[in-house]
DNA sequence: AACCCTTTCAACCGCCGCGCC
DNA sequence: GGGCGCGGCGGTTGAAAGGGT
């Protein structure tokens, strides 16, 4: 017997949305906030799937979207982002106040792809179309650089570390999961991703950002090259603060907390 | 104006992980 | 431990828009 569905297939409505379904969407997260996707079609007479319902508001209606074109520093910062954590466009998009994973997968596809090959780099491994397969050694001989992300809070003893190569065809896992350190409740995340060639980073720095605008611009210009007053914690980073994980954060600002 | 091809992107689909019972 | 429900994710699709002839 098989899963049942997310939603009754009939007397539901697909493809796009009309301003009244928007609306009324709109109106009952509003009131009600967001949740309980199942069955807030009912709740908020919209014959849709609350899977539809969930993916409109994320993609479409939330209010801090960032509508519009891509800017150069997003684009890089897009780039240097897949090169670490290959197509988790989630992950991605928490590093991107206003971008949604969709509008990134999308980008990716229709532009940045076409952009790297026109330089001449693979899109999937972010090397150099012409260069021969990668040895171990020459993986050795990149230059790592550890991304340092911090919460304050108890850290587990072993750090995660990710290095080229491994993360780029998305055959790592992304992260060690915790039951690989055991159940201890309390430790926080500590993620080390690794990346080469180098950017110069040093890797223990607590800071705070003064709003996601600026960190974003901050990220694109120096991206794991930041000031000392630039690091931020790493759930608001890889952008936890969606789901109000990010309860040791100190940071300030308004719309992420 | 009409047609065709390409590009864009909103939306869908199926799967997975997690929490609950 | 296993089944189930839910939320979330990534891959894919297809309608609409744009551009060329």
């Amino acid at each position: 017997m098989g899963r049942s569905p997310c939603c009754e297939k009939a007397h539901m409505n697909k493809g796009a949305w009309t301003k009244e379904e928007d609306q009324l969407l709109v109106d009952y997260i509003r009131k009600h906030g967001e949740g309980c996707w199942r069955s807030l079609p009912r709740a908020a007479g919209l014959q849709r799937c609350g899977k539809s319902c969930r993916l409109r508001w994320m993609n479409y209606l939330r209010p801090d979207l960032k509508r519009g074109n891509f800017t150069e520093e997003e684009d890089e910062l897009i780039i240097k982002l897949h090169s670490l954590l290959g197509n988790k466009w989630s992950l991605i998009a928490g590093r991107l106040p206003g971008r949604t994973d969709n509008e990134i997968k999308n980008y990716w596809n229709t532009h940045i792809k076409r952009k790297l090959l026109s330089r001449g780099i693979d899109p999937n491994s972010h090397r150099l179309i012409n260069e021969s397969v990668v040895s171990p050694s020459s993986l050795q001989n990149d230059v790592v650089e550890t991304i340092h992300l911090d919460f304050s809070g108890p850290v587990k003893p072993e750090p995660v570390r990710e290095e080229i190569g491994m993360v780029n065809n998305c055959e790592s896992s992304g992260t060690t999961s915790e039951k690989d350190y055991g159940n201890e409740e309390d430790w926080v995340l500590n993620l080390e991703l690794s990346v080469g060639p180098s950017y110069r980073y040093e890797s223990t720095r607590k800071v705070s950002v003064v709003d996601s605008a600026e960190s974003t611009r901050r990220w694109g210009s120096e991206l794991f090259g930041a000031h000392e007053s630039d690091a931020v914690c790493l759930c608001c980073r890889i952008g936890l603060f969606r789901n109000e994980s990010c309860r040791n954060c100190r940071v300030s600002d308004v719309r992420t907390h």
